[in-house]
DNA sequence: CATAGTACCTTGCTCAGCAAGGGAAGAGAA
DNA sequence: TTCTCTTCCCTTGCTGAGCAAGGTACTATG
């Protein structure tokens, strides 16, 4: 396999396609999705967050829709294409791929 | 634990600490390591791994000593210091953590 | 009325990774 | 002998992800 060059820096659009792959999601949602299921090991920003779904709308892997909400502002919920769930599908076999592979590298130094 | 913001991007590092942890190498010896024991997933790229070597050694996490070699060049062989040694395991348990958040959250997405 | 939470967004920096180059020296093939 | 392959070292300059730091607006709470 050959990794995506932005792979190795990429768990954030990993982890973005694969919360999307459940069902929607509106970008503050995916914050505190993201900080509950890790058990707060990741932080994800905000400046990180909303350009990356701008960016990956863009390239067609999502598509966005307003909804009302019952209490505050109206959210904007992203949902995955079928172009974004190939990516999600392909980013997902490559972080297993490097996570395997980091495995192998790193049992070594453990003795 | 917070993230170095490299980290994110850093399997590099990391797997360079790792090798090093174990014994002295040189760099291009790293290459081929890290690529056979990743069953040819990694490919370690030379215009990533000399200045990155050359990163840690001038942040004192690696030393350097050139060795004759049998046949061909002499090679120079890195080897990691107190603090490297410190680094690789503040790094390899940043990775474990990574990979124990993003299975977290990959685990969702597949049913 | 101030603070904190929800919810959207942008601009501009930094630095890791890499493509694409270079050099030198030995080994084997044609 | 010349050519190519492999080993081994290195550098320069680009790209782009992640983020700090800023902004807006509405609701709820003390």
């Amino acid at each position: 396999m050959d990794f995506d060059r932005e792979f190795l820096t990429g768990t954030v659009t990993t982890l973005i396609l694969a919360l999307l792959s459940e069902r929607p999601h509106y970008a503050y949602e995916i914050l505190r999705e993201a900080e509950r299921r890790s058990d707060h090991q990741f932080e994800l920003k905000e400046g990180t967050l909303y350009p990356a779904l701008h960016q990956m709308e863009r390239s067609g892997w999502l598509a966005s829709e307003w909804r009302e909400s019952d209490a505050g502002r109206p959210r904007k919920y992203y949902r995955l294409t079928a172009k974004g769930r190939r990516q999600a599908k392909s980013k997902r076999e490559q972080w297993e791929a490097i996570a395997a592979a980091m495995r192998a590298i790193l049992e070594g130094s453990h003795a």
